[in-house]
DNA sequence: TTGCCGATTACCT
DNA sequence: GGTAATCGGCAAC
């Protein structure tokens, strides 16, 4: 594993962190990091990376950019390492991505789990009648939580509106479990590809993750 | 606990 | 016109 760029002294992750030209180590490293995000009244709401998935088009059927697919809603994937992603789907759900490698390279990480550490109570009242361990436990549930919306698409990931940060929590390579991603079906040869990366055992990765590769044994 | 299915709309064919 | 990088409710077990 390449060794990480360091931060800048505020913590934020640097350019350098995204511009590097393999996604799936940029996936991993973000485990841990704390992704934030302003606030309308400039308050801080804020949760540690626990899940993500690599896209790496233009190659990857699963990626929207596939086959080199470059459209008004893909465009931002084009953009340089350090530049938010964020798409609608479902008719009702936004999904967080980080966008890397250079500028025309249209790889990008989904944000899939966190686990929340500031902006609680914000987060509750954008959830009502949630649990706090199913709060951002999901890629569309974590937009909800944080207030993540289209409107911070092509946002640069330096901030002052969305970044991330060192966090504190330091994930070492045992403690990072690995599978297929979800929701893909579709991508053929590429759906098995295992460029999903969690942090074992945490309480705060998606359903859909824990069902598929955690299942507890059966009792007669 | 598992599995099915409807919601709801931007986007692409 | 079909589908999607999802979620939550409900039924069956």
């Amino acid at each position: 594993m390449p060794d990480r760029p360091k931060p800048v002294s505020d913590g934020t992750l640097p350019r350098e962190f995204y511009t590097r030209a393999n996604v799936l180590t940029v996936a991993r490293q973000l485990l841990g990091r704390l992704l934030v995000v302003r606030s309308r009244d400039g308050t801080r709401v804020s949760g540690i990376i626990v899940e993500t998935e690599a896209y790496r088009g233009p190659e990857d059927r699963a990626s929207h950019a596939y086959g080199g697919r470059r459209t008004n809603r893909t465009e931002t994937m084009y953009r340089t390492g350090g530049t938010a992603y964020v798409y609608f789907v479902y008719g009702m759900y936004h999904q967080f991505n980080v966008v890397t490698n250079v500028r025309d390279a249209p790889h990008a990480v989904l944000v899939r789990a966190l686990e929340p550490v500031e902006g609680i109570a914000r987060m509750r009242r954008r959830r009502p009648g949630r649990a706090d361990h199913d709060l951002t436990n999901g890629p569309g549930k974590l937009c909800a939580a944080l207030g993540i919306s289209r409107s911070l698409d092509g946002a640069d990931l330096l901030g002052p509106r969305v970044w991330l940060e060192e966090g504190r929590r330091e994930v070492r390579a045992s403690q990072i479990a690995v599978g297929p991603r979800v929701g893909i079906d579709y991508a053929q040869e590429w759906a098995d590809k295992p460029w999903r990366f969690w942090i074992k055992g945490n309480p705060y990765v998606s359903r859909s993750a824990t069902r598929r590769l955690t299942p507890r044994p059966r009792s007669s």
